[in-house]
DNA sequence: GCCGTAAGATGAACCGGTTAAGTTCGGCGG
DNA sequence: CCGCCGAACTTAACCGGTTCATCTTACGGC
């Protein structure tokens, strides 16, 4: 193992034949410095294989060039089978690599982790922290905000004591479009599968689909899930158990619409001759499955991307940050309604 | 905004009444401080939020509690379709959650972000680095570890100068197990759809493919594919077109053998009546399939979390590292196969 | 009553950078 | 020829912790 030891700013410099401060202004890019003296201490950087020492840099300049993504699940759960976390961590760390930041990925579901992120954020780990979808009425968003730290949520927080920016998507506009679609086809009894009561993306969904259909002067029925496939299953039972005649499901999750074309495949349903499915969220198995999934896109990857570009603005500075964004939604129709 | 000033260990020791020394060592839990005056720094810690500056502790302790893993594909590419990364983070994050360290994410996949991992690495910003797969003869693992910084891979690398411990899963013992099933049950004419050739996972389970068949003293046919459910569609037709009379198809991933599933709906076959099928990874959607996938299960966030250990361990100074930790894979007998 | 000792607290020297203030020196105007 | 100016470099003071050597104090043994 050839440990061996990392050089300093002090060996550069006597390497060079020049002080610290020199050295480190060649280092930063300072323009003051003497084209020869610039080309000695480069040369000797490379020599020794010179890089700054992190902690000693932003022990001073109060910098990490890193900032955190909060994923708010256990890590047990995140990623089980969803790909809504992949997509927001593809399009934060996309966008973060291009602006040389370092995305520092956090779970933070049990209550030693959620305390250990407020501990790590405070600590200055990071420049700013970013939360990838919030669970109830959580507070730390707001603790952050308030210690100074640079927050963006995606989804609207429910709960922010001083207001956090966010990005989120169009769900009334998307729901709405759903269910315009199956309404035009002849949809009469629409029953709907609901996502968590206590996240604004399971929130706005239902609230979008109550609206649109009392608009439409049609009945409401309504099974909860909590946006798992098995979840979508038992709701869909639910659902032809208190009306055996609908015509058609909006699942609130894509992975709720397979589990109810699972379990109207079991109950001897025709999808979409008997009963039309929709679903939220367009993720790439919904390609594939059986039939094809006609789903509400909503552009999670995109999001990232957005919410990684609002903290980089936020922690440069600027003064002019939306306090939301909404990210537009769109019908993607395929077989299944 | 609340942006009050973080205070430090001298205001708290100012508070206290007593020497920044003496709050240094009631913050990591010395054993040689009067009660009475731990108390009265605890409570002066209290009231003043105070947290500890990491860079300043870091700065002189060497350490960082963080840890990156080292996803070594394009930030686009990897998450798209693939349930891999995801399930190596998962176990990866779970083991590095109870140890209170961070899990740091890197995408290595442009050039330049290859030579930021170097120097972040380098410039210590953590304790360790992970590698979640490895992609041809990658220098980066060795070169590290030439640095002296503690590496772990999952998978064996390829190239690895100072021999890199790494943890794996057992390739060609999964593919024997499925190849054998195939053979028992009959079936004769057995093609592979093989992974990408510059990978170790894809390099031994043809390889595991060749030796099995040639032992059973029955033909090889190989296409290529590259993990992904479009290469197994693709490779799945050529396969068709080369044999029409195959009965059988073992694919090194699940994702390909998705798509093969679908190629032989389109070409008129049905699995596994006239084509067995099997595939390699087990992932969640493979229980879903039509029909349900018959597939290798490889305890991928068992690996994240053995690596995981293992780095652990490094980092504490075990001089006893398996440089080789093989894990077992398990066929899971569903209904294509 | 004196001394040795150990428990417990302190002072100060680091860790490795950044940067404001100070120094040196060549050149130019008067 | 002198003084002044600014460019370019150096000196030294931080940033906020950790830790070791040192000092203080209380106590037990003789």
């Amino acid at each position: 193992m050839t440990t061996r030891e990392r050089p300093t700013l002090e060996a550069v410099a006597r390497r060079a034949g020049v002080s610290r401060a020199t050295v480190s202004r060649v280092v930063n890019g300072s323009t003051t410095v003497a084209v020869a003296i610039r080309e000695a201490v480069n040369r000797a950087v490379d020599e020794l294989g010179y890089v700054p020492n992190q902690a000693a840099r932003s022990l001073v300049t109060r910098q990490t060039d890193s900032i955190a993504l909060i994923l708010p699940e256990t890590a047990n759960r995140v990623f089980s089978d969803d790909l809504f976390f992949p997509a927001i961590i593809r399009g934060v760390g996309s966008e973060l690599e291009a602006a040389d930041k370092q995305l520092v990925l956090m779970m933070a579901g049990s209550a030693a982790g959620y305390h250990r992120v407020e501990r790590y954020a405070v600590a200055g780990h990071v420049d700013g922290v970013m939360f990838a979808s919030i669970h109830g009425a959580d507070p730390l968003p707001g603790l952050l905000a308030r210690r100074g730290i640079p927050v963006i949520c995606s989804g609207r927080p429910m709960l922010a004591d001083p207001p956090v920016p966010y990005v989120d998507v169009d769900h009334a506009g998307g729901v709405a479009a759903a269910l315009q679609h199956l309404i035009t086809s002849g949809r009469r009894r629409i029953a709907t599968i609901a996502g968590p009561q206590d996240m604004v993306a399971g929130l706005e969904r239902l609230t979008g689909y109550r609206e649109t259909l009392q608009a439409a002067g049609l009945p409401s029925l309504v099974a909860a899930g909590d946006f798992t496939r098995e979840s979508g299953v038992t709701a869909m039972r639910a659902l032809l158990d208190q009306d055996p005649d609908l015509d058609a499901v909006f699942a609130a999750s894509d992975l709720m619409a397979h589990g109810a074309l699972q379990a109207l495949r079991n109950a001897g349903r025709r999808v979409p001759d008997d009963v039309a499915v929709i679903g939220f969220d367009d993720f790439e198995i919904s390609r594939y499955s059986d039939p094809p999934l006609t789903t509400v896109r909503q552009p999670i990857a995109e999001a990232g991307r957005v919410m990684a570009r609002q903290m980089l603005r936020l922690i440069a500075g600027d003064p002019e940050i939306d306090p939301a964004i909404i990210l537009p939604t769109e019908l993607i129709i395929r077989t299944s309604a």
